[in-house]
DNA sequence: CGCAGATTATTTACATAATCTGCGGTGCGGTAAT
């Protein structure tokens, strides 16, 4: 049967969109590759369909519980019921008989963590896999190195003899990220598919404030921004502390708000993530944790209270808006001496020469490295992604590689705050980071380009803002300043 | 690193300044404790 027809028959559309075609094409012709499409543009679709094609399993590797319950979900109302998500949330007797009979399902979905089991991996062994899709692959370079080591171990599952086409996915990708996705799946010469990463309807704000009127101005002026302009809107924050207090202070001004970061359990999470998608908040206030699977077309804005650690997720932050091709605003706000907090998060979890030190000297005394993790003297994340290095490499070069670690987040500090901060046009400056040249300016373009505010501005808040003005400056001074 | 709030020191207070302490993002899986 040919594309077209499966196309129509499994999902009811009757033409391809950009890129898919190519992609599935390459797949079935036994190429890897490597597809970077923006969100909205059938990113799934090209192993939905090669599925149906192949008539073998597809393997899908998803970093978010959430995103598999959502893209089962998808499959299952086309129809689909060979579907399976491989994941924590079955029992111990369902995850039994999943695997069991696991090469009968023509969609697996599971995590990194789960799919390096033993028990996954001998049942993967005996089995024959038509195509192995890493989705949002840019988590390998986001998360491998320093937060989810099990996405590097991926890469050395790949390098089984034998192993069918790799599909990664991802929405956006720096070069140096597309390079880690290359080289830790060991793609083999990958077909590259790569959508312009621009989005020109989304103007690209900036506002600069000095370094010691900062916590007070900067507040203020989001605050204010937020409760006369149009959502649905998301303000990125640094902490989740900090999102408390700016969904306190915007509720006090009578604006439909909720906070959301890692703090909340998965119910909050979903529930709250849900109230946005229908309609009902018009600003999510969060964390990074927040974004991942987000498909809603009709966000108007995203602003960044501080900046992001590095420029692949700034990218990916304010991808969010405008899905829907209307006009949109990315506002970042900048003080002098915020690349200090970025850099001081970026790094404070990982492990140190110290740790390594303490960890090998209990080996030596025949003791179990885990104690340090008992004893309180590591974290959780650190430790795990220590042992992993040590079970890479020698001492001195996990030594290195550590100190390597911190040098490359500072650096990736730098290049997002030299990006916003110098004045070249910060558009041109993006693509040029992704490798990637600017064909045509949109008239609204960037901060220094010159873009407009005006069209966010919003009528209907304005009887709310007279009243609410006093109560939420009030809030506001007893939340951040203290006073 | 930098900030805020708590604690301590001092020229023993209806007080102030110095110092200390805690806090700051992202998720999986499976186990222990409730």
């Amino acid at each position: 049967m040919e594309l077209e027809q499966l196309l129509v028959k499994h999902f009811g559309y009757t033409s391809f969109r950009p890129g898919q075609r190519e992609i599935i094409e390459a797949i079935l012709e036994g190429q890897d590759v490597l597809a970077l499409l923006p969100t909205g543009m059938g990113k799934s679709l090209c192993y939905q369909l090669t599925g149906y094609v192949l008539q073998k399993p597809v393997l899908v590797i998803s970093p978010l519980l959430a995103l598999m319950q959502d893209q089962v979900e998808e499959l299952k109302r086309f129809g689909e019921k060979r579907v399976v998500a491989l994941n924590s949330f079955l029992t111990a007797h369902e995850k039994r008989y999943t695997l069991h009979f696991l090469e009968q399902y023509r969609f697996i979905f599971t995590s990194p963590e789960m799919l390096l089991q033993q028990q996954v991996q001998d049942k993967l062994a005996q089995m024959e896999l038509g195509l192995i899709v890493v989705d949002e692959a840019h988590c390998i370079s986001q998360w491998g190195f320093d937060f989810r080591p099990d996405y590097l171990r991926i890469g050395q599952w790949l390098s089984m003899e034998k192993r069918p086409p790799v599909l990664a996915l991802s929405a956006t990708a720096t070069e140096k990220v597309m390079h880690d996705i290359c080289q830790t799946l060991s793609l083999n010469r990958p077909f590259e598919f790569i959508y312009s990463v621009d989005r020109p309807n989304i103007r690209l704000g900036r506002m600069m404030f000095s370094e010691k009127a900062e916590k007070a101005e900067k507040a203020q002026w989001a605050l204010q921004h937020m409760t006369t302009s149009t959502g649905p809107g998301i303000l990125y924050v640094a902490s989740r502390k900090r999102a408390e207090q700016y969904s306190q202070a915007l509720l006090q001004a009578g604006v439909h708000t909720a906070a959301y970061h890692a703090g909340y359990g998965a119910e909050d999470r979903q529930f709250i993530q849900q109230q946005f998608l229908d309609g009902e908040l018009d600003w999510i206030v969060a964390t990074n944790a927040f974004g991942m699977g987000i498909n809603k077309p009709d966000i108007r804005q995203v602003i960044h209270e501080t900046m992001p650690a590095n420029v692949a997720n700034y990218m990916q932050e304010i991808g969010r808006a405008g899905r829907d091709g209307q006009p949109a605003l990315a506002i970042l706000l900048y003080a002098d001496g915020d690349e200090e907090l970025a850099k001081f998060v970026a790094t404070n979890d990982l492990p140190t020469a110290h740790h390594v030190e303490r960890y090998q000297q209990l080996q030596q005394q025949q003791l179990l490295p885990s104690q340090m993790l008992k004893n309180g003297e590591i974290g959780e994340t650190a430790f795990r992604v220590l042992d992993y290095w040590l079970q890479q490499e020698s001492v001195e070069q996990v030594v290195q590689r550590l100190n390597e670690l911190v040098v490359e987040k500072y650096r990736a500090v730098d290049e997002m705050q030299k990006i916003i901060t110098t004045k070249a046009c910060i558009r041109t400056q993006l693509l040029h980071y992704f490798g990637q040249h600017l064909k045509k300016q949109p008239v609204q373009c960037c901060e220094i380009c010159g873009i407009q505010y005006e069209d966010v501005q919003q009528e209907r808040r304005k009887q709310v803002k007279d009243i609410a003005m006093m109560s939420w400056q009030q809030r506001l001074q007893q939340l951040l300043l203290g006073t």
